[in-house]
RNA sequence: GCACCAGUAGCUCAGCAGGAUAGAGCAUUCGCCUUCUAAGCGAACGGCCGGGGGUUCGAAUCCCUUCUGGUGCGCCA
C-alpha cells in the first residue's frame, strides 16, 4: 500500500485548485529528521496562489484536513508534518510480507516481454579477473531485479570466442602444449601458453605469421583448427562454470562472438542496401556526422570485419530472436563509445529500437592506480580473491562461533557473499582501486552484516519456539516504540526502491535498503527486548520475522546467499 | 585537442525528479556481553559538499565557467 498516494489525495481535498495530484505527490517528502514525522509538505509554492505566508497556509490546511492512515499532522513554520497511524500501517505491511513473502513488492509491469542482458562474457582461455565479476553479478541482480517486475530476462553470455588470438593460441599448443596438462588445468595452461607465445613472439616475429595462418584456417572451418578451438572453449567453459556456480549465476546463452560469424554479412549488405556504406582510407565506415561522431569502421582495409559489425548483428538478432521490451549490455565504461556508436549506426538504419538499447556501463578496477591488463600481469583474479574471502570467513568462524554445523558451508556463503555484495554496494559508475583488505571486511557496511542481522532475527525466532506459519497474515499488530516502527518504514518503502533500481538499472539501491533494514533493525534489537513477555511480543516477534523475510529477499535479488546461522 | 564519467569528513562512499540543522561505514578515542549471536549497539572526534558565477523564497542537488582525476577517441575486442 502506497501511504503516500493516499495523503496526496487526502490533501488534495483542499488544494486541488492549485495543485495537481502528481503536484502534491512530488511536493510530498520523507523528512531526513524523526522529529518532522514520517511525510511532510511543504507550502511555499502556495503562497502566491493562496496570497499568504506559507506558515499561515500550512496552519489552515492542516486544520481542515483528516486522513484514516494519519495520526497527526504538526505544523512546524512553512511545513506540514503528518504521522502516520502505527498501528494500521505496521499491521498492513507486516502481513503482506509474512503472507507473501517471496512475491512481495512484485508487480507485472514487465507483462512478460523480454530484456535480453549481455553479461559476464569472459575470454575463452584467459582467467576470469575481477573485471569479469561486476559485469557477471550486476547483470544477474539486474536479471532477477527486473524478473520481479514481470520481465523476462534472458542472460546472455557473450563469450570472447573468437578472433585473431585463437591462431596464436593453437599456434603455441601446437609447438609446446600438452594435452594432459591442458586437460589438468585448461585455463591456466592455456593463459601460460598464450604469454609464452607473445614473449617468444619477441625473437621470432614470423610467428606472428603462423598465428595468422591457424586463425585463416580456423575460419574456412579446418577441422584440425576447428577441434581444437571447440576443446578450449568446452575446457573453459567448464572452468568459468565453476565460478559461475559458486556465484549462484546461471546463463540462458552461450552465444558468443563466433555465434555471429555467418550473421555479418547480412549487416554488411544491409548497410550498402541502404547505401551507409562508404569508403575511406581503404575502409569500409558509416559515417555518423550528424551524431558529433567518429565514423564506425564496419570493414578493415583486408576486408575482415570488426568488433561494431559483430555487435549491430549480435543486436539485430537479439531482436528479432527474442522481440525484446528492452536489450541491455552490461559492459565497463571504457566502451561507452563503441555503444553510443553502435546505436547511431542502428539509428541510421532506421532501426527505432536502438532506443530500447541500454548500455549499463561499470566502474573500473584499477590496481595500484593502474588499470588492469591481463598481458601485464596486472590484473586480479577472481577465484583468488573468493578463496582469500572464503579462508577468511573461516578464520572468523572459527574464532566467533566454533560449535556452528556446517562451516564451511556458511564460510563459502559469507566469503563469496562479502565479494560480491561489495562489487554491488556503490554505485556502478564509481571506479575503484582494488584493496583487498577493503574487499574481504566483515564489519561494517557489508554483506556479512546484513547476513548476520538476519541470522539474529532467525534466532530469535527458534529462541521464541515460534513456528513461522503461525504467522499467517492476517493478524491485528500494535508497534509503538520508535525502533520498530523505522524498521517498518523501510520494509514499506521496499516496491518504490525495487522501482527505482529498475528504473536506474542500480543494483546498489537494493544494497543500500538491505544496509538500512540491517542497521534500523541492530538498533532495534539492541534497544528492545523481542522475548520478554509483553503486549507487544507477538508483535515484536512477527517484526522480526518480517525483517529475516525482507533481508533474505533484498539478499536473493543481489544473488548473495544468506546462511540461517552464522 | 575533442568527448564521456567523476570531484562531499583522514579513507571508502550515501544524499543530486531543489526544501527544514549535510549522513553512513572504516580509521582514532571512550563506553555497553551473569538478558534474544559483540560479524552488534552507543558516544566523541571529524565538512568553505573542488573554485567562481548564475537561476530560485530556498542549491551538495539545476545552468554556465574554471581547475583536478579517470576513461575513450579507425583498421583489437
Amino acid at each position: 500500500m502506497d501511504y503516500k498516494k493516499i495523503i496526496t489525495e487526502d490533501l488534495s481535498a483542499q488544494l486541488s485548485e492549485h495543485l495537481s495530484l502528481e503536484d502534491i505527490y512530488q511536493l510530498l517528502e520523507n523528512p531526513k529528521n524523526d522529529d518532522h514525522g514520517d511525510l511532510a509538505f511543504p507550502t511555499f509554492r502556495l503562497a502566491k496562489a493562496f496570497r499568504k505566508n506559507p506558515a499561515e497556509i500550512a496552519n489552515d490546511i492542516a486544520e481542515n484536513f483528516s486522513s484514516d492512515v494519519v495520526e497527526k499532522v504538526n505544523v512546524v513554520g512553512p511545513y506540514l508534518n503528518f504521522y502516520l497511524n502505527k498501528n494500521i500501517v505496521s499491521t498492513q505491511v507486516l502481513n503482506d510480507i509474512i503472507s507473501s513473502p517471496s512475491t512481495y513488492g512484485n508487480s507485472n509491469v514487465g507483462e512478460g516481454k523480454n530484456i535480453p542482458i549481455d553479461m559476464s562474457s569472459p575470454n575463452i582461455a584467459k582467467p576470469m579477473s575481477m573485471g569479469h565479476l561486476r559485469s557477471t553479478v550486476i547483470g544477474n541482480a539486474l536479471s532477477n531485479i527486473v524478473s520481479k517486475l514481470g520481465f523476462e530476462p534472458v542472460r546472455i553470455n557473450h563469450l570472447g570466442d573468437w578472433g585473431t588470438q585463437f591462431g596464436r593460441l593453437i599456434t603455441a599448443y601446437k609447438l609446446w602444449g600438452e594435452e594432459e596438462k591442458v586437460r589438468a588445468n585448461p585455463i591456466k595452461e592455456l593463459n601460460e601458453l598464450y604469454i609464452h607465445f607473445h614473449e617468444v613472439l619477441e625473437t621470432q616475429p614470423e610467428l606472428e605469421d603462423v598465428g595468422r595462418e591457424w586463425f585463416k584456417k580456423l575460419e574456412d572451418g579446418d577441422q584440425e583448427a576447428t577441434e581444437l578451438w571447440r576443446w578450449f572453449r568446452d575446457e573453459s567453459l567448464n572452468e568459468f562454470n565453476k565460478v559461475y556456480d559458486r556465484l549462484g549465476v546461471t546463463f540462458d546463452s552461450h552465444n558468443g562472438e563466433s555465434f555471429y560469424n555467418d550473421k555479418m554479412e547480412e549487416i554488411v549488405d544491409l548497410l550498402e542496401e541502404k547505401e551507409l556504406l562508404v569508403e575511406d582510407q581503404g575502409a569500409q565506415v558509416v559515417r555518423l556526422d550528424e551524431f558529433d561522431l567518429q565514423p564506425a569502421l564496419i570493414k578493415k582495409q583486408d576486408g575482415a570485419t570488426l568488433y561494431i559489425t559483430r555487435d549491430l548483428a549480435a543486436a539485430l538478432f537479439r531482436k528479432r530472436n527474442y522481440e525484446f521490451e528492452q536489450s541491455l549490455y552490461v559492459v565497463g565504461q571504457d566502451q561507452i563509445y563503441h555503444f553510443t556508436q553502435l546505436k547511431a549506426v542502428l539509428n541510421k538504419m532506421g532501426y527505432e529500437w536502438e532506443e530500447d538499447i541500454h548500455h549499463i556501463s561499470f566502474g573500473l578496477i584499477s590496481i595500484d592506480g593502474e588499470k588492469m591488463s591481463t598481458r601485464r600481469g596486472k590484473v586480479v583474479l577472481l577465484e583468488e580473491v573468493l578463496d582469500e574471502a572464503v579462508l577468511r570467513a573461516s578464520n572468523q568462524i572459527n574464532e566467533k562461533n566454533p560449535s556452528l554445523a556446517n562451516k564451511e558451508e556458511v564460510a563459502e556463503q559469507v566469503g563469496v557473499g562479502a565479494v560480491v555484495f561489495h562489487d554491488l554496494q556503490h554505485d556502478r559508475r564509481n571506479n575503484f582501486n582494488f584493496n583487498l583488505d577493503e574487499i574481504v571486511q566483515f564489519e561494517g557496511e557489508t554483506g556479512p552484516y546484513v547476513q548476520y542481522t538476519r541470522a539474529r532475527a532467525l534466532s530469535i525466532l527458534k529462541k521464541a519456539e515460534i513456528d513461522p506459519s503461525y504467522f499467517d497474515g492476517e493478524k491485528e499488530y500494535s508497534l509503538t516504540d520508535s525502533y520498530s516502527w523505522s524498521v517498518v518504514k523501510l520494509i514499506q518503502s521496499f516496491s518504490s526502491v525495487l522501482d527505482r533500481a529498475y528504473r536506474e538499472f542500480e543494483p546498489s539501491i537494493i544494497a543500500k535498503h538491505a544496509l538500512s533494514m540491517a542497521q534500523a533493525f541492530n538498533r532495534f534489537y539492541a534497544n528492545v527486548r523481542v522475548l520478554d513477555e509483553g503486549p507487544e511480543k507477538e508483535s515484536r516477534l512477527a517484526l522480526v520475522y518480517a525483517v529475516a523475510l525482507m533481508l533474505e529477499e533484498d539478499l536473493r535479488l543481489l544473488g548473495v546467499e544468506a546462511p540461517d546461522e552464522m
